[in-house]
RNA sequence: GCCGCCUUAGCUCAGUCGGCAGAGCGUCUCACUCGUAAUGAGAAGGUCUAGGGUUCGAUUCCCUAAGGCGGCUCCA
């Protein structure tokens, strides 16, 4: 999953491309077309007809076409954030000195830089480095581009290790793309020749320089808005082998507007955060007596989660599955026969010794399902055997990685396992797919891309490559055909087969990894499976691995980020409140609720001592879809007022009229919440 | 697992420069009986996460553990 949020970035504008004379600036070639340089839409840099951004003030060698960059567009922004994350490094190393420098790109939002201090960053040391850069940004430095041959640098950069060792790893001359360093890495030392910028101050002094590919904003003053976030760590160059860095995050815009409505967006999203709402809406809890990531649901969470159970249960019903149930542990052979042990071994908890066996608290359903497929001969005719169920699982995750209900140790996966011919296999994957999306359409997720996973050289992937060709195929087929958005993912296949996911983008853009579907020709063959075929002889069907929620838990965390804890009337813990307008329609209320009731309605009465108004605010704050207020006038006329959730009401409609409304919009599975425009 | 920060009432948080702890919300009780987002008054509620150390004395300082938060690594 992924829960960056998409940058509020406007559409870049097409500009017209401009001739930079050789010998000339880009600068030179702006200013006399009159293009704006330091509003907030302003050109920051140009892209050279080799698609290379350059520096507008480096002069050109030969004479190019050019295509301006404003400070909004993507890549403006990319070097607006490089440009602030120089300006932080060199605020760190001012204020301690004896700081080295790792690497600092720009990433989705923001940027970062790494850092080995000499002691850890404190939340205070943030405030002075934010200030430290403002004087920086204010002394409009400009920054200078200065080709270096690697001995120069590696003289001048003595004292940064890690400088020297990127230096080490970059790519020779013409190779411009340096297969030791990932993308991050290479934005600081680029393929080719070394460039260094120089930070000079309004007087040509040289104050701060750094190794970089560039390019960069023409000075510091063209940073208009920037925030430190958070320090973090991390390990240089990703690897938990190698020594661990400081890492600070910010976030830098073209506009202080900018800035602040990035800000309000964090906030929205953390109004959001499940793990908030699930206390607030008494859904679920993390006792710490169960330990780390161990959820239990409170009734108003048990409700919503067999709501959206019974209905994914009544589509596989439709669907052809066949609801299997298994154990929650198992002996050690077993995981032996299906292959997991040496690869998982670390993820599962540790075994229990009894009675002379190894037992094992499972972490995946499928070799259980497999031992029901095997349980009998079975023929062609039963394929494809589509075996679900409701399995739960535990995994030891590592106590840093445990999130809320998205990452837990013990969850339950909405886990089928389809056996079917290598004939059926490609049929059977579109026909799958379909039902993912049709299925996570009707719980409102509704937009979608695919990540196509595959193997790549490492030995960890098993098989023959004619098997994995031709499951990757059969998977691409199926997903060009759903006519979603494709992303590859080469190398993150499991090992034993490629697999599709399907990410959903929730009501604030943020994505999320939902269902899975893997082809597996292990299993088969590890557990000796096999079918009759019609021509009398043994095959060894396909397996097909899948989960749509992923795990119920993950689903419920990302549906209550994604409603903001109102959910659909039909998932909603309680449908309806009714409240009296004083104690004497109680009695009435109560008789209203039993008809509501009798329509399988989750109605309460707020029969307590609260005013009326404290009731409607606090049936509000619950999130309510429908609450149904009644006075004495209402009680004389058999009527309730509605009250939705956006506030509107509608009067005086009569109970009868009232309990069809809501029955049928709760049988209508509709997705928004509940106003006066659906009953017009 | 690693780095940093955090843990005080059911919740959100004050506070004690080391001398037996406080607010708001929630809960309970009483009064009020009210027409679309907070009626008023009162009460109960805490081994200050746990264990060890320093000290005459620890919620406060130190160590360890557990849990949480933010990242990194990982995510079958």
């Amino acid at each position: 999953m992924s829960s960056a949020l998409p940058s509020s970035t406007a559409e870049p504008q097409l500009r017209p491309k401009l001739t930079v004379a050789a010998g000339t600036t880009a600068r030179a070639a702006l200013e006399a077309a009159g293009t704006d340089l330091n509003g907030p839409s302003g050109v920051v840099v140009v892209r050279d007809s080799a698609d290379q951004l350059r520096d507008l003030d480096v002069p050109f060698e030969a004479t190019d076409e050019v295509e301006p960059v404003a400070i909004d567009s993507p890549d403006g922004l990319s070097v607006l954030r490089h440009s602030a994350a120089h300006v932080m490094a060199q605020a760190v190393q001012d204020l301690f000195p004896d700081t080295l420098l790792g690497i600092g790109p720009p990433i989705e939002n923001g940027f970062y830089y790494d850092f080995l201090p000499k002691r850890p960053f404190t939340p205070e040391d943030l405030g002075a480095i934010e200030k430290k850069m403002t004087e920086i940004i204010k002394a409009s430095q400009r920054f200078s581009r200065r080709r270096i041959s690697d001995d120069e640098a590696r003289a001048e950069l003595e004292a940064e290790k890690f400088k020297l060792e990127l230096i080490g790893l970059k790519g020779q001359p013409g190779n411009t793309t340096p297969t030791e360093l990932n993308a991050e890495e290479a934005s600081q030392v680029g393929g080719g020749v070394l460039t260094m910028y120089d930070n000079l101050n309004r007087d040509g002094e040289l104050v701060w320089t750094d190794l970089c590919r560039g390019p960069h904003l023409p000075t510091t003053r063209r940073i208009p808005a920037f925030k430190l976030m958070r320090t973090a760590a991390a390990y240089w160059r990703g690897d938990q082998k190698n020594e661990q860095l400081q890492r600070i995050y910010g976030t830098a815009w073209p506009t202080k507007d900018a800035l602040k409505a990035y800000l309000v967006q964090l906030e929205e999203a953390a109004k959001r955060d499940h793990r908030k709402l699930g206390a607030e809406l008494d859904l679920f809890s993390f006792p710490e007596e169960l330990g780390s990531g161990l959820a239990v649901f409170h009734p108003k969470g048990g409700v919503l989660r067999k709501e959206m159970e019974d209905y994914s249960r009544r589509r596989h019903e439709e669907s052809g599955y066949e609801f299997v149930n298994t154990p929650h542990i198992s002996k050690q052979t077993l995981f032996e026969t299906s292959g997991h042990l040496p690869y998982y071994a670390d993820g599962m908890f540790p075994p229990m010794e009894f009675e002379g066996s190894n037992y094992y608290l499972k972490a995946m359903n499928c070799p259980m399902h497999n031992l029901i497929f095997r349980s009998r001969g079975r023929s062609y005719r039963e394929l494809p055997l589509r075996l679900f169920e409701f399995g739960s699982v535990y995994r030891y995750e590592k106590s840093g990685v445990v999130h809320g209900l998205t990452r837990v140790r013990g969850m339950t996966q909405d886990d089928s396992h389809i056996y079917c011919s290598k004939a059926q296999m490609a049929g059977e994957l579109k026909n799958l797919l379909d039902f993912v999306i049709d299925l996570l359409r009707d719980y409102g997720l509704d937009d979608f891309y695919l990540e196509l996973s595959t193997r790549d050289d490492s030995p960890k992937f098993i098989g023959e490559p004619a098997e994995w060709a031709e499951a990757t195929e059969a998977l691409r087929q199926a997903a060009l055909d759903s006519g979603l958005d494709l992303v590859p993912d080469p190398g993150g296949a499991a090992y034993y087969g490629p697999k599709i996911s399907v990410q959903a983008r929730d009501a604030i853009g943020r994505t999320w990894q939902m269902s899975t579907i893997q082809v597996d020709f292990q299993q088969p063959k590890r557990f000796g499976l096999e079918y009759t075929g019609a021509d009398g002889e043994r095959h060894q069907p396909v397996m097909i691995h899948r989960a749509l929620f992923g795990s119920v838990e993950r689903f419920i965390g990302v549906l209550t980020e994604h409603y903001a804890g109102a959910f659909p009337a039909w998932l909603a813990p309680v449908q309806v409140i009714a409240i009296p307008v004083s104690d004497d329609q109680v009695d009435y209320l109560y008789d209203v609720a039993k008809a509501l009731k009798e329509r399988r309605i989750r109605v309460e009465v707020d029969s307590g001592s609260d005013r009326m108004q404290k009731k409607i605010r606090t049936a509000q704050q619950a999130k309510v879809p429908f609450m149904l207020i009644a006075g004495s006038q209402d009680a004389e006329n058999g009527a309730v007022s509605f009250r939705y959730r956006d506030g509107e009401q509608r009067n005086g409609v009569p109970v009868e009229q009232a309990v069809q409304e809501i029955a049928d919009f709760v049988a209508s599975r509709k997705n928004s919440s509940p106003s006066v425009a659906d009953f017009g």
